[in-house]
RNA sequence: GGGGUAGUGGUCUAGCUUGGUAUGAUCCGUGGUUCGGGACCACGUGACCGUCGGUUCAAAUCCGACCUACCCCA
């Protein structure tokens, strides 16, 4: 194989920094660029049709489990969202608020939604008067706006697109199934589609969602040793409920307090993805995802008899491919060089390129490429379907693969302070650890390693070992998982 | 939160110190030569120099404020 090099392309290096190499694979592979507002970015079609597919994939597991799409407005009057107090607090520093419309002041300033659950729940009180009306389960497509002060294409913007699932629930144990039936969504999509083996578990009592009860996350591990929350599912228990008045006569004719859950994935996860599994040559896409898995390019030659020949033969195989369910695309594109093509589908990700060229429509045969390994091959026209299909579902597994490994080694158990800092020296890495769960432990912990627990195991839950935190020594019975937040 | 760097055709960029309407490349268009890892020639289109204000006969350039982005550190 002729080694491959990238000195041409200009970008940067993701060795080398991997902050710029995010930006500049972000604008340059089509992901998205941005607009003249603080934080907010304009998605492109490349990087929309990862979130489509997305919502495609989550809609189908929402709709077989009975959650129903809706939509709430994207206004919400303060005083709704004033009506849990841990939520109004928690959110209040990065509301945008509108106080003014139709060249009026408000009588009452509407906050932009941070997340609908006060807007969706002033109205689940109306909805919800019987034990025959449960559970309810609501999701809704939408954007949220969270002012934030450092922002990131992606990964942390003012604006996102997100789903957020919202449902109400007779008792307890009917709602925490429901938590935990979301957390498998995203742990399965994270998997299944991305290909990004991630950390599932709960958080930290101070690291909850505001208002929630319990807050479950899915934690994906990138490259640089930094964690990213990559999905939320949060048990409301009955905070909200009580503040909107969600309750429900019970068979007996006793009303009843509801429990509730809300559980969101948002565009983050897309940066996730980048991050994941892009290297020197641009963005690297899951087959499964990928908007466009096969790019057929047609290599034009000296010889016009021999071009126009290659031409026709990629059509011929772009339509094949088509046909059998391939998301194929043809670049017959002759006004740029070859390594100028090449390039561009590179950067754009595309898993599998075909070369066609003189030699291939003669032989009827195709030079196919891989996209995360750059092996190269030949294949028969009869043998081309299922060359396809067999590098794709190889690339796919094999990018799990990889991240699993990378998960693997990026995670290290440690039993003692000295030791919690000493492989933290110089790199930054997931740390497992028994600790006590003590909130002013977890600050002295992130003041002296930045690191903050990201989550407790969901198989550890359980876990009851008699031991000592390794920061502060008090007891401690569970190993929770720390590491730098994006 | 602290420190730094930068904003000039669609994109990247020279010019700024020492004020006089803007350099080069790329993209795009036309024609031609090319074509298996970012080819080339010719001609052409395209810029109220981030925004607002100030100084001046004159501002991309000097001064002030603001906006935006990026990097490094918390």
């Amino acid at each position: 194989m002729a080694p491959v090099t990238f000195e041409k392309r200009a970008l940067t290096k993701k060795s080398e920094n991997i902050a710029e190499w995010y930006n500049d694979v972000v604008l340059r592979a089509g992901l998205a660029e941005y607009s003249e507002i603080k934080g907010c970015m304009i998605i492109k079609p490349h990087g929309y049709a990862l979130w489509e597919h997305t919502q495609k994939v989550l809609n189908a597991w929402f709709k077989a489990d009975g959650v129903q799409n809706a939509y709430f407005p994207v206004f919400i009057p303060m005083h709704l969202l004033q009506k849990e107090k841990e939520h109004v607090a928690g959110f209040s520093p990065e509301l945008a608020v509108v106080t003014h419309a139709g060249g009026e002041e408000l009588a009452e300033p509407l906050a932009i939604r941070p997340t609908s659950e006060t807007i969706m729940y002033a109205t689940f009180g109306k909805w919800v008067q019987s034990w025959r009306d449960l559970p309810l389960k609501i999701n809704q497509w939408c954007n949220v706006v969270r002012w934030e002060k450092r922002t990131y294409p992606f990964l942390r913007t003012s604006e996102f697109l997100w789903q957020e699932g919202h449902t109400v629930h007779a008792d307890e144990d009917d709602a925490m199934a429901m938590v935990l039936r979301a957390l498998e969504w995203y742990r399965r999509f994270y998997e299944e589609q991305f290909a990004i083996s991630p950390y599932v578990g709960l958080k930290s009592s101070s690291e909850k969602f505001a208002g929630a009860e319990r807050t479950y996350s899915v934690e994906i591990v990138l490259p640089d040793g930094k964690a990213l929350q990559a999905a939320t599912s949060h048990y409301l228990g009955t905070h909200f409920a009580k503040a909107f008045d969600i309750t429900y006569l019970d068979d007996a004719g006793k009303s009843t307090i509801t429990h509730q859950t809300s559980w969101g994935l948002s565009t983050r996860a897309i940066g996730g993805l980048v991050l994941s599994h892009g290297d020197d040559a641009g963005l690297v896409l899951p087959p499964r995802v990928a908007p466009q898995q096969v790019v057929v390019l047609a290599v034009g030659g000296k010889d016009e008899a021999k071009a126009q020949s290659a031409i026709a033969y990629a059509r011929t195989l772009t339509d094949h491919l088509q046909h059998a369910g391939v998301r194929a695309v043809l670049d017959e594109d002759m006004n740029h060089s070859m390594g100028y093509r090449i390039n561009e589908w590179e950067l754009k990700g595309v898993p599998v390129r075909l070369e066609i060229g003189g030699r291939e429509a003669e032989a009827k045969t195709a030079t196919w490429v891989r996209r995360d390994t750059f092996e190269k091959g030949t294949v028969a026209e009869a043998e081309l379907t299922g060359m396809v299909e067999t590098l794709l579902s190889g690339i796919q597994s094999s990018l799990l693969e990889r991240s699993e490994e990378l998960k693997r080694e990026l995670t290290v158990d440690v039993a003692s302070w000295k030791e919690f800092t000493k492989v933290l020296d110089g790199r930054k890495t997931f740390l497992r650890a028994l600790w006590c769960e003590d909130p002013t432990c977890e600050a002295e912990i992130k003041n002296e390693t930045k690191t903050t627990p990201r989550v407790l195991e969901l198989d550890r839950r359980d876990e009851r070992v008699e031991g000592t935190c390794v920061k502060c020594g008090d007891p401690a019975h569970r190993h929770w998982l720390f590491a730098q937040s994006y």
